[in-house]
DNA sequence: AAGGAATATGAAACGCATTATAAATCAGGA
DNA sequence: TCCTGATTTATAATGCGTTTCATATTCCTT
């Protein structure tokens, strides 16, 4: 309600000066700096955010784009951004692409408009083609999901790699007839995990018949789909690789209303560690992926990037995966 | 980067013209609006959103604060809220109180600052005589948590009647030895609950006794604890409320750890029906929040409000909330 | 004591779109 | 033909802080 001429009027200075006080200026006397602070008191005076942003040409505001809040891979990420972005003196606006590339993009026009000083994309449902354009409004960098073509910076996890520990560790425990379950091969983040998948079995002189390969599949339904499906084959294998432990679950739930033994009948490997990995019976066995400190790390690389006006060049950054053994395998 | 004078000298125009063209206001000639669209086409212009907000006292953004993003019944909540919030053309904040009062008085003064149009609060950590100096600034509103003597629209569920429901059904299963875990006191919907509890206790003659009440306990740890705790005991329940399905689990699992029979030995009923409600095996009991429809309400009712200037006068809408029986009971 | 740096303050310009006001043009009615 | 009202466009004011520039003091330094 109060402006902050109001504020100079009523402590008898100018609107310069009460701008200084409230940005910590130096160069003002103390006696008027606190006169000034006791109008503002007196007035219940804030600076309007608007007119900051507007001079400034800062939001201090920062977008986030998942693909699915309610999953908790990302609201693990999206806690952590939210901490530290608060902390640096950010606000998070969060959007949901609803695994929409339409939605995505509109997501992103945030940037144009000069609504959001930068863009974190944990969600990546566009071609590199498509985004480029944006990032000359700002800085925008992918976080988890990646494009190996894509000229961002990136904080993500290796996950050939992940896809290879998992399948290693199957093949340890004697398994030759391995099932793969992942999500839809357009995304990268999910070749990457096969690629890893099958590097593991051809070390070992083994592969996946057709039949065994379960692409683009997400939830618990989906994985109790999955085990019906293999309850019905004639040669069915005796592990499977689960591009998540929502899918993992499904399995193992409708595999224990078949009576299905697991291990024992059938092994099954999760991926993220979420906390259901750890509440069903039997745990999962699961990749764990260190949500936090993506989200710790990617907000920390805007708030960076915003700072020194993007010009740190960050390439990519590539954090730890680790197995962690439960009972399912 | 292009501004509207730009676009208005490109097109020999002034920039109430271009402006007038991108409201869509009635009285440009034809000719001309398609003069422009192609100057602000060849600019790549798009309007900056601070000035617009500056000048038109509207920022399209709404802030909702919860108390904890990882916790399945927000992100659910947020989910629906995000979904109406970008229908209606609003940008969402997410602030996360993480529990803490002072964090969520920080999150209001987007209010002062008009860095937001309104506030929904679906966490509530303060009381309200602290909220109350807020809504003078804009419409804000309560989601889920609630407090009587609040002068502020809510959306919410009638949680004395969920207590209720709850606590009859256990009864209903011939248990009398019946022990409490919720949330903290000094939060009114977990009063209620218990109220609604109580209630249900005194009409078949039986209460608690101090031992089996657990006060201010939220996650799967503090469900293993509570576990922990009541196999200790030497006179133990036979059944338990438990104000999340969360605490739910945590205690089921670790029952199951003690070979404690679900729910022969302890029956366990939960809150919420969330995800995990279904997945754990036994399947939890529950009382299922309608959180789509209160974040969609909520949202609805905030876009309202500030469409009229908060002239409407909603008072309160209580969801309606039902018993989900699965194996835990 | 004189010159220069450091300190202190205000007037005015600026960021960028919207809107109030004014003015010009044109159609239709008396 | 003159007047009224609808249509079309432009100039200037507005929203509200921040920043630049100019000016005035005070404090050192040699």
């Amino acid at each position: 309600m109060a402006t902050i001429k109001e504020v100079a009027a009523k402590s008898g200075l100018s609107p310069t000066t009460v701008s200084r006080v409230i940005n910590n200026h130096p160069y003002v006397d103390d006696a008027k700096r606190k006169k000034v602070m006791q109008a503002m008191e007196d007035l219940g005076y804030v600076p309007n955010s608007s007119a900051r942003r507007l001079r400034g040409q800062r939001t201090n505001t920062i977008a986030v784009i998942i693909s699915r809040i309610v999953n908790p891979f990302f609201s693990h990420l999206v806690d952590a951004m939210e901490l530290i972005a608060g902390e640096k003196g950010y606000q998070l606006i969060l959007c949901d692409s609803r695994l929409d590339k339409d939605r995505e993009l509109r997501h992103l026009e945030l940037l144009k408009a000069k609504q959001v000083d930068g863009i974190i994309l944990a969600s990546l449902q566009n071609e590199w083609k498509a985004i480029e354009p944006f990032t000359k409004y700002g800085p925008v960098i992918s976080c988890n999901e990646y494009d190996t073509n894509a000229q961002m910076p990136v904080i993500r996890c290796d996950q050939v790699y992940g896809g290879y520990i998992a399948t290693k560790h199957l093949i340890e425990k004697g398994h030759t007839k391995i099932a793969y379950a992942g999500g839809a091969d357009r995304i990268q983040l999910t070749r990457d995990r096969k690629t890893g998948v099958f590097k593991a079995l051809k070390e070992h002189g083994l592969s996946i018949p057709e039949e065994w390969m379960f692409p683009s599949f997400y939830g618990i339904e989906d994985g109790k789909n999955i085990f019906q499906r293999i309850y019905a084959m004639e040669n069915r294998p005796t592990a499977i690789f689960a591009g998540g432990d929502e899918v993992a679950a499904g399995i193992i739930q409708e595999a224990k209303r078949f009576n299905y033994r697991i291990p024992e009948d059938l092994a099954v490997i999760g991926y993220d560690n979420q906390p259901i990995a750890d509440l069903i019976n039997p745990g999962i066995t699961t990749i764990e992926q260190p949500m936090k400190l993506m989200g710790t790390r990617a907000m920390e690389m805007m708030v960076d990037m915003i700072a020194y006006n993007r010009k740190v060049t960050y390439k990519k950054e590539i954090l730890p995966l680790q197995l962690v053994v439960r009972q399912s395998t």
